[in-house]
DNA sequence: AGTATAACCTGTCTGC
DNA sequence: TGCAGACAGGTTATAC
């Protein structure tokens, strides 16, 4: 379920938690987890290593060991906690606390990979420009919307930009003002200038109200500690079909795209 | 190359 | 209360 600012903050929250500790032992419980070693590699390599940075790339999360990182990936349900919950995949033990990874629909993976030339291996090596990095600049933005594909199906496509999920793709077209069926390479210059700004912008405030949490139920997105995300209280379209544009007043229209709900307001985002 | 669908899982909510 | 169906923050394998 996290897109880039829940991931975003989960990695702050790990930072303070974890960075600088000293891993004794490492659990895993779920089998598919791992996708490129085993349990008992994981241990042996990883057995009495200090923790030296927490760090990000799209929505995968990078728990960098010095000569090795493990590189996880939350999915739809994955969470870190500092109590155990009811689907543990994997207890990391540092000397006087735990960290558990909480993952109802087991799609979570992570991956194990040397610390050099990380970004050449399997899952990373694909990923597009970083949204909040300083290669997200408006040029590189236009090239990568050099295609007839409709634009809400760019922005989710991760090879393209990275870390946009299906809530803050539907969020950054609203603010722009862009229908989400518009061909990408058809969108004026002007408006991929909005729509650049909006990304940063939207991605950027969600991350200072520590991401969104959309119910309370288990697997839900959740901080370190459980409290919850406070950007959902700020959404303009997303979830919003039957109700009102805070803008226009028109109807919030919900349609379907690649198997995804979109939501947008049909007055305010013209064809 | 594109797209559409199903698949991976578990849980919640809605409507009959 | 039960039960079927839709739906969920993500990605990928497969089949046109």
């Amino acid at each position: 379920m996290p897109e880039l600012p829940e991931v975003e903050t989960i990695r702050r929250d790990l930072k303070k938690m974890v960075v600088g500790e000293i891993l004794e032992k490492i659990e895993v419980f779920e089998p598919r987890l791992l996708q490129n070693c085993t349990k008992e590699e994981l241990q042996a390599s990883l057995q009495n290593t200090p923790l030296k940075a927490m760090e990000r790339r799209g929505k995968f999360l990078i728990f960098n060991f010095g000569q090795q990182s493990a590189v996880v990936h939350l999915r739809m349900s994955g969470w870190f906690s500092d109590e155990p919950g009811k689907h543990t995949r994997m207890i990391m033990h540092f000397k006087g606390k735990k960290l558990y990874f909480d993952d109802t629909r087991r799609f979570g993976t992570l991956h194990f990979l040397p610390s050099s030339d990380r970004e050449s291996y399997d899952p990373l090596k694909k990923l597009g420009l970083e949204p909040l990095g300083e290669s997200f600049d408006k040029k590189s933005f236009q090239s990568v919307l050099n295609s007839s594909r409709e634009i809400k199906k760019v922005l989710l496509d991760q090879t393209k930009v990275t870390g946009i999920g299906n809530i803050y793709a539907c969020e950054a077209l609203y603010q722009s003002r862009i229908h989400p069926l518009k061909p990408a390479d058809e969108i004026s210059s002007a408006k991929v200038g909005k729509l650049h700004q909006a990304i940063q912008q939207i991605l950027q405030r969600a991350i200072d109200n520590h991401g969104s949490t959309l119910g309370d139920s288990v697997g839900d997105y959740r901080t370190l500690d459980g409290a919850q995300g406070n950007f959902q209280d700020h959404f303009q379209v997303y979830g919003r079909h039957g109700d009102g544009c805070f803008h226009c007043g028109k109807t919030i229209e919900r349609i379907t795209q690649a198997g995804r709900s979109t939501f947008f307001c049909p007055s305010c985002q013209r064809k």
